[in-house]
DNA sequence: TCTAAATAATAGTATTACTATCATAAGAAA
DNA sequence: TTTCTTATGATAGTAATACTATTATTTAGA
């Protein structure tokens, strides 16, 4: 017996829901091994065919392109990171300890039991933290913004503001701590992996532990009246 | 009569320096506007090669792939920006003023009086906002790292890690707050122009000036004993 | 004025990012 | 079981990209 998670994305994000056939969802998972292991740019449709023997052309019947494929493992990672924020906080009263636990949940969220076969939630974080960006760094941002291809974003976001709020409601900035406490604590993974001299030796030597430790510092330091 | 200056860069960034040709300051000059207007995956060489009435391979002469034009770009950014703190803060005592100039530096560095005719400021702040995180999120940055290609940023953030440390010596995390007062100023005006849900109502109302406040109210409140 | 270096002109290649068409296989309904 | 529909595979083709190579022409300096 087991619980299954669906995640339901923005269908624009798709021409023919993936997790919903078995080619599919191994599109999903080989697209995320690939992307992890070799980069985003070096990825390709037709690799990704290769890799599960199967066709540029059955791929492209599911996805319009690879800019919308990582688009939506992202827009995933977000809908999957605001759950787990949901489960774990829930009953939780204290303001406080729920703004820890989603800290916690942005840094280490790929620890958490994983429960959908075709994710790789560990791989899926490391391509959150390499490439993610460039899911929101394009010149249709705004486009794509009006089709709501970044709503998963702002709600996970929104939803950490209001704890933000909860905890200091004097506090002027709520939304782009929030914002900006997931980029940092993806940044400074991805610095303290590629870039050590951009971060503290204490952060390089114990990296996750650490940005979590430093990130719980800055917001209650932050948010303190 | 005027002061010329020139910024000189790691010499793997490029083929043959372009700032010392006609034709290679035209590929910066007009390389920086089609960038800024069409963005980094629209833009080509063939593009660039037409617009300067030159060809494709005669920029290959210069450089050896746009990535590298990038990355030349977003480090003549680093060290102009570390140009003008030095100017800004020379003379300059008190820790805290120092740093409060190189938050202004960092968010309205497109105002200084630009003296580089084949440089537009506002325009490459405009990239490095939009696309400077993609000259160091690829699959190369560990081997361009060893390479020295990010070592203007490495200048760059390590002197903004003194000055924190001056303002307190206790502060624990003076190289991570560094970098992320960087990355912040850049996201937070990124997203205050395409994704305005994601930041607060006085930062979309107002902009540059707000984003300012916000991070001299962050690291003031952060770096207070 | 000569010479070397820089640039232009042109051509060509492999790969990418698709689109189109038709054949076949698999699953559901009759 | 047959039939119908839908999903997938196989194959081909195109325009653009990201280069490399070769030769001709220009330009700048000795």
């Amino acid at each position: 017996m087991s619980v299954e998670i669906k995640i339901s994305l923005n269908k624009g994000l798709y021409l023919k829901e993936p997790q919903d056939s078995k080619l599919g969802r191994k599109m999903i998972k080989h697209s995320i091994i690939l992307i992890e292991k070799f980069g985003f740019e070096v990825f390709t449709f037709k690799k990704l065919a290769k890799e599960i023997n199967s066709t540029e052309a059955s791929i492209y019947r599911y996805f319009e392109n690879k800019h919308l494929l990582l688009l939506f493992l992202v827009n995933w990672y977000w809908e999957w990171v605001s759950y787990l924020i949901t489960m774990n906080t829930m009953n939780v009263i204290d303001p406080q300890l729920k703004l820890k636990i989603i800290i916690h949940s942005f840094v280490a969220a790929h620890k958490e039991n994983p429960n959908v076969e075709y994710v790789n939630e560990s791989k899926l974080h490391n391509i959150v933290i390499s490439e993610g960006m460039k899911a929101y760094h394009t010149k249709d941002v705004d486009d794509e913004n009006s089709k709501g291809f970044f709503k998963s974003y702002k709600n996970l976001t929104t939803s950490v503001s209001k704890v933000i709020s909860e905890v200091n409601p004097n506090f002027k900035y709520p939304y782009a701590l929030a914002t900006n406490l997931f980029e940092m604590s993806n940044n400074t993974i991805y610095f303290a992996q590629h870039l050590p001299t951009l971060t503290d030796k204490s952060i390089k030597e114990n990296k996750v532990i650490e940005v979590e430790k430093m990130l719980m510092y800055f917001t209650s330091k932050l948010l303190k009246e």
